[in-house]
DNA sequence: TTCAGGTGTATTTTT
DNA sequence: TACACCTGAA
């Protein structure tokens, strides 16, 4: 038996809960989630006699994913193997490349990510003549992927389409599936539209890998698009072996196509689902738990988990009102600094925004006083230059149709491609990923590019180095190729700005990026109308009760001590702006709150803004 | 092939 | 304000 004593008894009831009928968890913020996910896997293994290998770990993200396994196994201890898991494009990756034939993808396809979509769309709009400027094509992209995560194809779209802007796209769309066949190419979206729609044509298939996985779990469900959903209902429909965990509260990527609606269309398809609910936090003090609480529970559109916790009430919630941008960010620093004197670390703090550019004021301070600080967030590795630019050599090796791939690397230089070409028969493609990618650089020279005299080059030729140490756990190019392009690595080179400890610095990130994660002292700032929430949400029921959600994130991330604050005057890009405070600050119960400025000390907050009897926004600041 | 200068655009970004 | 992208000239 696993050891269970350290989990409550509703966790307890989760992790055991009948191996043979679906359960959906419902887990709220800090309520143990993934334990009771790796817990019951580790059950269903150990005390059930599953194979490791026929339980399936689906989620989001290649860490989450790395880190449900790992967590799995230590529960398992030495004498078992691994389950699978992964993410749903990974694993969909994975059955294309053993099954995809059947529905016509090539083994080798290219996986093309969002740089490489945007280039594939702009050539389809220079083959229709679609002025470029009339129409954005990453706008004509987010309409295409909306549909393929809607697991609509394009005729279909064509079908539907309604004025001259959807009509555009349909022709788009047309044109672009057409280039992404002849490049054998298979964009972000494809991977799991392909994926579902084999596993729907060919019955074969769908059997085969019914019996490679017969038990499913999946971790945040709440942020399944419709492929998605599809493909996990297809998996378990016939067994039932399916776990989701998921908080509808927690959906923050609805703009990708995420429906947190798909919690409910379960119960549709499973009707005989029984649902769990953890409401125990053992995360945050009871004042940080009764704000996010008060936050969430104006939401009326999905089902809203009352969260509740032992732990101590902990110190009030500090609002700050700033007169600007820049005395926001030297109130953190006072504060960041005050408490470090009294054992506080710098790690213990993170600084929540909406938007990446309000990232800047806040490095600005800490940079002019050596505070250290590590920003989420930059040039994702992959994405990098001259990582995509050895990619797009490789990419032409593996697959000779790939020609986005092919106009990267005539990019960099027409004869490095013609030699490279040239010596194609030489290269021996089933050989190791890293003897292939030591010959290109040898035939292309692209190391020549950079100077190692140059600091910022050198950079790049570290990121190089990095690049072959992921291809040495790889033996096979192709499927090197097709699994990085997937995989988000941590970039360690041009992130932590300062000379002092590394290890202890401050985080700053924004509010979506830091789902998931929990840090002592949490700092969210611009809470502002029109900057969190977002302008862009103003307008639209739905999507403000998504920034409440973020809202919600946002705040049950601290464990001590949460800080909301706002400017009244703010210059942001280029523009300065007066917002009233957010209404989510509004929400907040009076006797949760200390006000930390000394300015307005004398009025409560509440009385300067929030709804009237009418129910409509009013702020009148005293001055 | 390279680079300077003009232009447009700025929410969030798991893969 | 800031920067990514495009264009055209050298």
């Amino acid at each position: 038996m696993i050891h269970i004593g350290d989990l409550n008894p509703i966790q307890q009831r989760a992790v055991l809960f009948e191996k043979d009928r679906p359960l959906m968890i419902l887990a709220g913020a800090g309520s143990g989630k993934t334990k009771v996910l790796t817990y019951r896997a580790a059950h269903l293994i150990k005390d059930e006699g599953v194979n490791p290998s026929s339980v399936l770990l689906l989620t989001f993200t290649n860490k989450a994913a790395g880190e449900m396994l790992s967590r799995v196994q230590t529960l398992l201890e030495t004498n078992y193997s691994s389950p699978t898991g992964g993410t749903f494009h990974s694993f969909s990756v994975r059955i294309l490349r053993k099954f995809g034939l059947a529905v016509g993808v090539p083994i080798s396809f290219s996986v093309f990510d969002e740089n490489d979509q945007i280039e594939t769309i702009k050539r389809a709009m220079q083959v229709l003549g679609v002025d470029q400027k009339a129409m954005r094509p990453a706008s004509i992209l987010n309409s295409i992927s909306d549909a393929k995560n809607n697991l609509i194809g394009e005729k279909e779209y064509a079908s539907y389409a309604k004025g001259s802007f959807q009509e555009t796209v349909a022709k788009v769309y047309t044109v672009y599936q057409n280039l992404l066949r002849q490049y054998s190419g298979l964009d972000f979206d494809d991977l799991l539209l392909k994926t579902v729609k084999l596993l729907k044509e060919d019955e074969n298939t769908l059997n085969r890998v019914r019996e490679l996985f017969p038990y499913v779990l999946v971790d945040e469900y709440q942020d399944t698009n419709k492929a998605q959903y599809e493909l996990t209902k297809l998996l378990a429909i016939k067994s039932h072996h399916l776990t989701v965990v998921g908080d509808a509260s927690q959906a923050i990527y609805s703009w990708r196509g995420a429906d947190y609606k798909n919690l409910q269309y379960l119960k549709r398809d499973f009707p005989e689902i029984i649902t769990i609910n953890l409401e125990q936090n053992y995360r945050s003090s009871q004042n940080i738990l009764m704000a996010a609480n008060e936050v969430i529970e104006k939401n009326k559109n999905h089902p809203i988990l009352r969260l509740w916790t032992n732990n101590e009430q902990g110190e009030k919630i500090a609002i700050f009102q700033a007169e600007s941008e820049i005395d926001e960010a030297q109130y953190i620093l006072k504060e960041v600094k005050g408490n470090s004197r009294k054992g506080v670390q710098l790690s213990d703090y993170a600084v929540l925004y909406r938007t990446n550019a309000q990232s800047r004021v806040v490095e600005e301070a800490f940079l002019h006083d050596g505070i250290p600080y590590i920003l989420f967030g930059g040039t994702r590795f992959y994405e990098r230059k001259e990582v995509k630019d050895i990619l797009s050599y490789l990419r032409i090796l593996v697959n000779p149709e790939d020609e986005v791939s092919r106009k990267r690397a005539e990019k960099i230089g027409k004869g490095r491609v013609k030699k490279l070409e040239e010596s194609r028969t030489g290269i021996d493609l089933q050989s190791n990923s890293i003897s292939i990618l030591d010959q290109v650089l040898r035939i292309t020279g692209y190391l020549d590019l950079y100077d190692t005299n140059n600091e910022e080059d050198m950079a790049r030729i570290e990121n190089i180095k990095e690049l072959r140490s992921v291809a040495t756990e790889f033996s096979d190019l192709s499927e090197f190729l097709q699994q990085i392009t997937l995989t988000e690595k941590e970039s360690r080179s041009g992130n932590t700005r300062s000379s002092v400890d590394e290890r202890d610095a401050v985080t700053l990130m924004t509010l979506h990026s830091a789902k998931g994660l929990e840090f002592r002292r949490i700092f969210m700032v611009g809470m502002e109308e029109g900057l969190f929430p977002h302008s862009r949400a103003l307008l639209s029921t739905e999507e403000m009760e998504e920034e409440r959600r973020l809202c919600y994130v946002g705040m049950t991330r601290a464990k001590d001590k949460l800080y909301l604050s706002y400017a009244l005057r703010r210059l942001y890009f280029g523009q300065r702006n007066s917002n009233p405070p957010s209404r989510f600050l509004a929400d907040v119960p009076e006797e949760l709150i200390e006000v930390k400025n000394k300015i307005r000390q004398t009025r409560h907050i509440s009385e300067q803004w929030g709804f009237d009897e009418n129910g409509n926004w009013k702020w009148s600041p005293d001055d």
